[in-house]
DNA sequence: GTCTATAGCTGGATAGAC
DNA sequence: GTCTATCCAGCTATAGAC
């Protein structure tokens, strides 16, 4: 399972192309003409594999939510949870598809469902780790409840890639290093060689 | 200037019917067709305003970035510029708007460009006045630079707005709660008369 | 499972009448 | 400034051959 996945068939070819369309071009440019002509493929497999094009995105985003899954699970391991979600929140690359996923469901109710089934998972995920090591580190659940501590991660993350992606920068670095100081309070300086999200896939 | 704008020509018409458009189905279902016969004219017209869609888009996104300026400028005048600031950010209907940008920014120059300028003269503007009034609170700058400030809060607040939307609400309330409480140690309790969201125009 | 062919529609954009 | 008419390209989706 690797991070830019290789198509074994054809099914999986037409949603790696699906897929970089919609980084390259957004959600808009994907079409079934377009899909086909990346994976060398006939447009009417399209068809065949997935109905109509809602079923295609309904089958990429579940294809990505599973790859996405398996990462947090690795990262949900690690002996400094802070840093990992952190590290994995400002992962670029995951985020760009959500946000793709996210102006698409903003007007698809099908993908919306599909979008919000996902985030609960991933955040109770997420709470469920984070809430045990906060307690460990003897912060008060009451102050700094382990759910409000993802919503913000989470926010100050996509926000900080959201601006970087046009080139905007203003009180960035103040910011990661605020956040990164309130980490590394708590969880010490980031061992960067477990539970990273740079080696996610062997060779 | 209201926040619904009412045309009062062929150029507005056509503005007002292309935004109503991108909001209700995303950018994508904002056609020249649509606009024109959602504003009771005729297609040629856009390309007579417009020259092309991009053009209309720059427009349109002027138009409205003027409409949040002067808001802007309304909420940094507050004598409580945290909350005027933060229940600005928490307002959804200029968020949405501005998400459908970021979508639209995210795979076009033009608008790319656009954004990003607007982005560091808001940023800019809520700086001046933050800055002033975390010092006037006796807040540490180097703890807590206003720029950072900003990001928190608009990451925060851009996050819970996504999430609300799709029926996400997990650790919402806890986070508004400990943001809002924050606000309330340094500013004291929400005086909702004046430098408000809700009351932007007359009538 | 993959292809050709095509129906039926909608898109951006332009020319030119009024 | 607003309209009709039109070009050509692209779209989703289907039928049916192989």
């Amino acid at each position: 399972m690797a991070l830019v996945p290789k198509a074994t068939g054809a099914r999986d070819a037409l949603l790696d192309a699906a897929e970089a369309i919609m980084l390259e071009e957004g959600y808009a440019a994907v079409t079934t003409r377009r899909i086909a002509g990346r994976a060398g493929l006939n447009s009417a497999l399209v068809f065949y594999y997935f109905d109509t094009m809602d079923g295609l995105f309904i089958a990429l985003f579940r294809r990505g939510a599973q790859e996405t899954q398996q990462r947090w699970d690795r990262v949900l391991r690690s002996s400094q949870p802070l840093w990992g979600i952190w590290d994995m929140l400002r992962d670029e690359s995951h985020t760009a598809r959500t946000m793709e996923f996210i102006a698409l469901g903003n007007h698809r109710k099908a993908i919306r469902t599909e979008l919000a089934t996902a985030a609960k998972r991933f955040h109770q995920m997420q709470r469920k780790v984070l809430a045990r090591a906060l307690e460990s580190y003897g912060v008060d659940p009451d102050a700094w409840p382990a759910s409000s501590v993802i919503v913000i991660l989470t926010g100050i993350a996509r926000y900080l890639l959201i601006e970087e992606a046009f080139d905007v920068h203003l009180g960035h670095a103040e910011t990661v290093a605020l956040v990164e100081g309130q980490i590394r309070a708590l969880e010490g300086d980031r061992q960067p060689a477990e539970g990273g999200v740079v080696a996610a896939a062997p060779g």
